[in-house]
DNA sequence: GTCTATAATATGATAGAC
DNA sequence: GTCTATCATATTATAGAC
């Protein structure tokens, strides 16, 4: 299997630059590298971005595109609080699983954690604001028990981003599998009954399987990650002389 | 609140390295810096360590430490599996949170899971096979709920490093505190019926806190994160001219 | 829009004085 | 055991030709 050029420059360099920094980090990926993996010479990406920490920025902000929209969907239906906790975790879950390569492993990079990228810092907050209101919602209702509400959502939020760190795309296991192993694992966290599992999963297979479709990253651009390592996406451009 | 030297130069700089690894990360820091913040010259710690990975390394190794000799004397004990799961789960958060610099984090450093480090990561596979045992005898004795196994390991022992990755040091909340309701979230996660937590946690805490006690890094050792960036550990050595 | 060439700087590691 | 000095190399970003 072999990478095919997006023929969008500017998305081969992000797609090259997706894949090292998880596998490589961002300080130990040279500009160089990112532009041999994209078709391109060093110099020539600084025309599509005008520093290294721009590209990153960018892949960050596209990680919590999905969680958001997904959060802004369910907010529009008539489900109960637990319910909708159910589809927000198995969908973040899978969507998290879904890409060729594990971009939400972006965010444990230490370079992004230091107070830079406040803008994605925001966004995020939010995503996990949007766990932590349906928990509160479910407590309220006596559904959920009565745990400390913040402590709570970093287990929740916690447990099912933990996905980034275990789960290894190259095993047997379905996505989808554990995607609804990690979400009723979440549940269960907060449940008072563990017993109203099967309901919820139940009532969160009514409203269709839409919700995890719909914007989840389609699979099967999936690279071989053994030959993307060295060989460049496309051959290089024309220029003066290659 | 100032560092203080041990006057053991090379704990000086395992220290400062472990800082400035899990704050700014491998490749990012230099060792420059790392000599800077133990008090040495940039060349000076050629003499303790031969190259920059192996003091990467040797903080590597210690993270497993505590985890694996809980392991070795729980093994001794005569205690029901899930009781075991318990302060295995317990007594390993409270050691994550316990070091002044978050060290559970160098293992999410993408230089760290390239493959190298074969030594470190066969030691933590043993960490996890320890709770992949105790969660198959709890399910064979049907206190815990019929879940694929490797899957259920996972999962647990996803939800407890994921303390590392949420966990803030500077706020309100207490360290054995938010130990405590991890495992209880990770006893969640696999037991049958929840119900049984009160159980367990009653059983667990008959043999004494010695368990959590024997073992964990000592506190009070904490620097100001803000001064010590930039301070150095003590003033440099005698040597020709500093 | 892509290339070549280069500037300015930072890096890990070694050699040798004391 | 610590220092100074230095080597060889790699780095991001810019300038200017085509």
């Amino acid at each position: 299997m072999e990478w095919k050029s997006t023929l969008e420059p500017r998305e081969d360099v992000l797609r090259a630059a997706g894949w090292l920094f998880t596998t490589q980090g961002y300080t130990s990926t040279s500009t160089r590298e990112i532009a041999a993996a994209a078709g391109l010479r060093q110099g020539s990406l600084f025309h599509y971005f005008k520093r290294k920490r721009d590209i990153l920025a960018e892949l960050l902000d596209r990680t919590v595109d999905f969680p958001m929209g997904l959060h802004a969907r369910l907010a529009e239906m008539n489900l109960e609080p637990e319910v909708k906790l159910y589809l927000l975790s198995r969908g973040d879950v899978s969507n998290i699983l879904a890409g060729a390569h594990n971009l939400g492993a972006l965010t444990l990079l230490p370079e992004v954690r230091t107070g830079e990228f406040a803008s994605f810092w925001e966004k995020r907050s939010q995503v996990r604001d949007a766990y932590r209101v349906l928990i509160e919602a479910g407590i309220a209702s006596n559904v959920l028990d009565d745990l400390e509400l913040d402590l709570a959502t970093d287990l929740v939020f916690g447990l099912i981003e933990s996905t980034i760190t275990w789960f290894d795309r190259s095993s047997m296991r379905g996505r989808e599998e554990v995607a609804e192993a990690t979400a009723s694992a979440a549940l269960r966290v907060v449940l008072r009954d563990s017993g109203d599992l099967d309901r919820i999963r139940q009532a969160a297979n009514l409203p269709g399987d839409w919700v995890v479709r719909s914007g989840a990253s389609k699979d099967g651009e999936s690279p071989s990650p053994a030959a993307s390592r060295l060989l460049p996406i496309r051959s290089a451009r024309q220029g003066h002389r290659a």
